[in-house]
DNA sequence: GTTATCTAGTTTCCTCGGAAACCAAAGTCA
DNA sequence: TGACTTTGGTTTCCGAGGAAACTAGATAAC
């Protein structure tokens, strides 16, 4: 049997690449603002929606539930977004970027934008194409089980767990 | 200012990718044989290199030297790795696979083989290698920094934290 | 040779974030 | 109406792993 080489290995890849990535993104936001990912992830998605509740955005930016609360918490805390309950159902609440939170929205988002172009500078439109296609096409693939026979019934409740993976 | 579509954004999709797969791949060790990613990296990598040191693993699997240190630990004290001395240097050990950690090698490459090429199924010759060189590529500008001016000075103690990136 | 620096590896501390329990408000069904 | 369930959100608890401190051995400088 030939051994598994680490390197070659597409999950392996894939995490070390998006763990580099992020690494570097990270710096950006923390050494600006302080903010960790998920909260820039919330104020990402209220900047582009306006007016979301936590579920919403915990669905969109695909965080746990509890992430997005703690998240939102230091947030409001700060006072970079606004939470106003809903009349109509009072167990949940619309968060609004406030003025604060619209200007470091403002602020990141070029910077956002300037670093993932750095990425993909040096690829032609055809093979940026083709990655947009690629990612899909994985994700789709990662999110039906991938290649693994394991029955319906023993599905719905993954383990969830670690930063390191692969 | 167009807003940032988050779900656009190519550091977000890479570590929402990563993490559908890791998840997904996680379940496979963990089902099986109860094991950590790390742990499954020290397997990985000894199966490949038959015997290696602590840092030589870390270096390799690009995992944190504290990290190695406890998933060695941790499979030394289930006997499925051995542990020898260098007598030539005391300070650093070989590691090196046992006949029980060998056989879950033996178990878990196939199964992992398997679903790394799940991932790709569907994809031609042409997609695979354009993937293969794509991430690399992305690799490449991630580790310089992308698309960061910051100078020289200010590198080299980046803040490493956070599993959920981006 | 002795002192200072460096390195492999472990341990301690602390933060992050997922799981599970929990709370309060809806929704459902009799 | 009242029980049971479901759902949005928070809190509590705990495990993972990175940072920093530490140990012990190696290397360099003098």
């Amino acid at each position: 049997m030939p051994p598994l080489r680490l390197e070659e290995f597409l999950p392996y890849r894939l995490n070390v690449l998006a763990a580099t990535v992020s690494e570097s993104l990270a710096t950006l936001y923390a050494e600006r603002y302080g903010i960790s990912i998920p909260e820039w992830r919330v104020i990402a998605t209220l900047g582009q929606f306006e007016r979301m509740t936590g579920r919403d955005i915990a669905s969109h930016s695909r965080m746990h539930k509890t992430t997005v609360s703690r998240a939102a918490a230091a947030l409001e805390a700060k006072g970079w977004i606004k939470r106003e309950t809903n009349r109509a159902d009072l167990r949940e609440a619309f968060l609004t970027l406030k003025p604060k939170g619209r200007a470091v929205y403002d602020d990141l988002v070029p910077r956002a934008t300037t670093f993932a172009d750095g990425l993909l500078d040096g690829l032609d439109r055809q093979e940026r194409a083709a990655l947009d296609r690629l990612i899909g096409h994985l994700m789709q693939r990662a999110r039906r089980g991938a290649a693994d026979p394991v029955p319906e019934t023993a599905r719905g409740c993954r383990p969830r767990r670690s930063s390191t993976r692969c």
